[in-house]
This record gives structure tokens, C-alpha cells and sequence, in this order.
RNA sequence: GGAGAAUUCGCCUAGUUGGUCGAGGGCGCACGAUUGGAAAUCGUGUAACCUGUAACAGGGUUCCAGAGUUCGAAUCUCUGAUUCUCCGCCA
């Protein structure tokens, strides 16, 4: 969400922003949204002054009742009452113009940051660089349900009579494995220097609407019935979300926390809920990292935060690549924004296991989150990033530390918290 | 889940027969005086947002949130949130 103040003064550099972003459709709305918002001044002016004028008139109401000249008093309420129709209707424009205002101000795409290539869809995302040798075996590696089924470590079929499709048993080894990697990962952003945190699983819809558009939230968010709950798609919205209406000293900046926490998706209208495994599913879990700090410190903030997550992918054996979002493939909200993805040597092709993004000040913005600085107060910068998010994650643990006979290597970092077992076999 | 009390300007607090309360006091903070420098002391100032202005000025909104009564609400009514106390239940 943009200030409109800024999009008042620079509507170009919006509908350039737009065009950069193939969203030709959304042009007439920059127009449309100076109009409506010149027009609501008008209306806020002139019932600003009648307000005033009906503040004034009464106090004096007040000071006549005190001193006892009530007939004067009636006097002037009856002035007062005579200017409240066009109040009423004028307050009704008011709340009419802010709503169309807002409606309009949250579809149009938050500035892309210069450096974000410029492309329609995601087929022209921008590799920018591989991280280990992309190696296929000379042996099938099976799919992965398949290797995890071998090793007795997922149960599909009951997981569906118990919930459905979309959901899954992890048993065993492979279960510890995805425990084992929810913890790695959490003391791997600790060494780090970031605070560990296990948020609300539950959201208020407050908290909803500040973090996410309606239709993502449609698509995604479950709702517990007969109360104002919905479960989260991800710990970045509780972690956002506690910074709703605050100001933070800009001395305590940057914040840095990772946190822990199942994510729940209805994942409505996306293609592959039916494909058997556990690559696209209702639950899962996730190690996030968020970061609020100074816009100036955004950027560098960004490269550290991806940085993060090749870096313990590759702890791990597992070859990374980094992916730049384009233009038209980029959310709305954000500025800039690189996806993960992972190796897969039984496809040959990289696959997303995370995504890193930099949100400016747009959720900022709509959630109130400032910071008291020196001079003065301004809207903090907001980026959040995957550690880690086990069953996907597993996918490519398991492709790429498969042997020929089945058996999956632990890497030396994991071992540990698999009680140090250097092997999963059957 | 039931009963009661509470929620005011960064923090603590005054304010409930509705009108000189957008709000007094203390702390904190800023500036100034005093001092060789500091502490202490004294003085002055100290909310946010919207609108408006070249910049001031001016106007509006906000006393947990939303709705209502009224010419007028921090003060009255309703709904909700949160906190505390007691009871019930429970990992």
C-alpha cells in the first residue's frame, strides 16, 4: 500500500510502476484514486468548518446554561441543529469517499525496487546465481513418496481416512529427520543473532485483512467456526502481526527474530493438492525469519536474510540456486523478492523451497507499525524469509543424500540431533 | 465458562450530578538559568493523526475499540477487546 500523498505528487512513477509490472488494466485507477481523493478533501473542509462552527456554538451554549440565560441557549441550539442535516450527509461522504479511497489504494502495486527485472510471468524469472554442483546419480531416485514409503516413513492412506487429502503420517526416521531439521534450523539463525520466537498458531481477522489481500486470504486461510480466529498460512503473519499499531524506539532497531510454527493452507484453486506426496499440502511446517528495521537498511538486510537460507541448504548437501521474481510475477505488495529453490536430481530442475521478500513499508503502512526516530516518526521497513519448511524441505533432503541402495545420508551437521545416526536405512 | 473491578497524553496518576477537560499533577525527556564542570535547584516546553499554509496561523479527529443518547460525552447507554481478583474446568 502506498502513501497517497506520495502517489498524489508522483503519478507517473506509479503508472510507469504499473506498466513495469504488465497490470495495464489497473492505469485508470491512478486517476480515478487523485479524483476521489480531491473530492473527499472537499467534503472533509467543508465539514471540518461546520464541525468547528458546532463546537463553537456549543460552548457558548454551555457558558449561556451556566449563567442561567436559558432562553438565549435555545436560541442557539436551534442554530446548531440547523446545520446538522448537511453534517450527517456530509460525514456519510466522507466515510463513502475514504472506502472507495482504500479500496482503490490497496490494489495498486507497492514501487518495485530498480534492480527487479522486468518481466511478465514467472517464466522470466532471473537465475542469479547456483550454490554446490547440481549432481545426478548414475541410479533412479524414485519419487519422493516413494523413498519415504521404502524407509516405512509416511503413511498417506491413513492420513487420508483420518483428514483428507493434503495431509500425511511422517513415522520414524523420517518423522525425527523432520523434527532434526525444524531444530537445526532454529539454532542455525540463533548463532545467527536472531531471537527465537513461537508465535499464536491463531490469528485474529484484524490481523487477517492488515497482512494479506482478500483474495489471498480466500485462497489460503482457514477460519475456526464461531470465533474471530484463523488458523495461519505462516508465522510471518502472528510475527507482523505483533507489531500492529505499535511505535518502536528507532534505538532498538533491527529487530530480528526467527520463529517456529505449523502453517495451515487451504491452497483453494492451486493445481497438485491431488498429486501424491507431501510437495503441496494443508499443513505444514516452517523456521521463518523476519526482520523490522530502517528503510535505509532494508536492502542490506534482504541479501543477508536469502543468504541464510543457501547457506544452510548448503550445510546440508544440498545444491541451491537463487531466483530473482521479475517484475509481473511479483506481489503487490512487495519490493523486491528471491525465491530459494533446491535442487531436485530425480526432475533435473530446481524447485522452490523458499522465499525471501522485501515488503518496504507497504504492510508497515496498512498495520501501523512505526518507528520514533530522531526526527521524528516514520513507517518501519518489514522482510521476511523461509529457514526452512519440512515436508517440502525433505523432498530434496532425501533426493540428494539418497545412495543406490535406498538409504539416506545424515550430514555431519545433523547428526547430532538425530542421536547421531550418520544413516537412515530401511 | 460464571461473578466483580479496571483501561486517560512515553510511564504513573487526577478527573464519573455530561459543558472554561484535549485533559490537571508527578516522573521522564528537551531547552535555558545557576556551576570551573556535574549533581541538586529554579524556569520554560513536551501526544498523535488528518486537513491547511511558501512557512506560520487556523480547523478537525482521537481519553481501549465500535455503535448510540445529546446542541455538547473522558464522564450516560449498548456491544466487543484486554488486564486484575474470586469461582469453575483443564494439558
Amino acid at each position: 500500500m502506498l502513501d497517497i500523498k506520495f502517489l498524489r505528487e508522483n503519478p507517473d512513477v506509479v503508472k510507469q510502476n504499473i506498466k513495469n509490472k504488465f497490470q495495464d488494466s489497473k492505469l485508470p485507477l491512478v486517476d480515478e484514486v487523485i479524483k476521489l481523493d480531491s473530492e473527499y478533501r472537499a467534503y472533509k473542509g467543508e465539514a471540518d468548518s461546520l464541525r468547528g462552527g458546532r463546537n463553537k456554538l456549543s460552548k457558548e451554549i454551555g457558558m449561556l446554561m451556566a449563567q442561567g440565560k436559558r432562553e438565549e441557549a435555545e436560541a442557539v441550539k436551534k442554530q446548531v441543529t440547523d446545520n446538522a442535516r448537511r453534517l450527517a450527509e456530509l460525514e456519510q461522504l466522507e466515510v463513502e469517499y475514504q472506502e472507495k479511497i482504500k479500496k482503490i489504494m490497496m490494489v495498486i502495486p507497492n514501487i518495485i525496487d530498480p534492480s527487479v527485472p522486468i518481466g511478465k510471468d514467472d517464466s522470466e524469472n532471473v537465475e542469479i546465481q547456483k550454490y554446490g554442483e547440481p549432481v545426478v546419480p548414475d541410479f533412479d531416485i524414485p519419487y519422493h513418496a516413494e523413498i519415504m514409503e521404502n524407509l516405512s516413513g509416511l503413511d498417506l492412506e491413513s492420513a487420508r481416512k483420518v483428514a483428507g487429502n493434503g495431509f500425511y503420517y511422517l513415522m520414524g526416521d523420517i518423522a525425527r529427520l523432520h523434527s532434526a531439521i525444524i531444530s537445526y534450523a532454529r539454532d542455525f539463525m540463533i548463532d545467527r543473532g536472531f531471537t527465537y520466537c513461537i508465535p499464536p498458531f491463531m490469528i485474529r481477522s484484524e490481523v487477517v485483512t492488515g497482512v494479506m489481500s482478500f483474495a489471498e486470504m480466500d485462497a489460503m486461510m482457514y477460519k475456526i467456526e464461531g470465533e474471530d480466529l484463523y488458523l495461519i498460512g505462516t508465522s510471518e503473519h502472528s510475527m507482523i502481526g505483533k507489531y500492529i499499531d505499535t511505535i518502536v524506539p528507532e534505538e532498538s532497531l533491527p529487530h530480528t527474530l526467527t520463529s517456529y510454527s505449523p502453517c495451515f493452507r487451504k491452497e483453494k484453486g492451486a493445481h497438485g493438492i491431488e498429486e501424491r506426496g507431501v510437495y503441496r499440502i494443508h499443513q505444514f511446517e516452517k523456521q521463518e525469519m523476519i526482520v523490522v528495521c530502517k528503510p535505509e537498511e532494508s536492502p542490506v538486510w534482504f541479501d543477508k536474510l536469502w543468504q541464510n537460507t543457501v547457506d544452510l541448504f548448503r550445510t546440508l548437501d544440498i545444491p541451491v540456486r537463487t531466483l530473482e521474481c521479475c517484475s509481473g510475477d511479483l506481489a503487490d505488495l512487495k519490493v523486491k523478492s528471491i525465491d530459494v529453490e533446491a535442487w531436485s536430481p530425480r526432475q533435473k530442475k530446481y524447485f522452490e523451497v523458499g522465499s525471501c521478500s522485501n515488503l518496504g513499508d507497504a504492510q508497515a503502512r496498512r498495520l501501523r507499525i512505526r518507528v520514533n526516530g530522531k526526527d521524528g516518526k516514520y513507517f518501519a521497513h518489514t522482510l521476511n524469509n523461509t529457514v526452512v519448511a519440512p515436508p517440502r524441505m525433505l523432498i530434496a533432503f532425501l533426493e540428494n543424500n539418497m545412495n543406490a541402495d535406498g538409504s539416506i545420508n545424515i550430514p555431519v551437521a545433523l547428526q547430532p540431533y538425530m542421536g547421531g545416526k550418520t544413516k537412515i536405512t530401511k
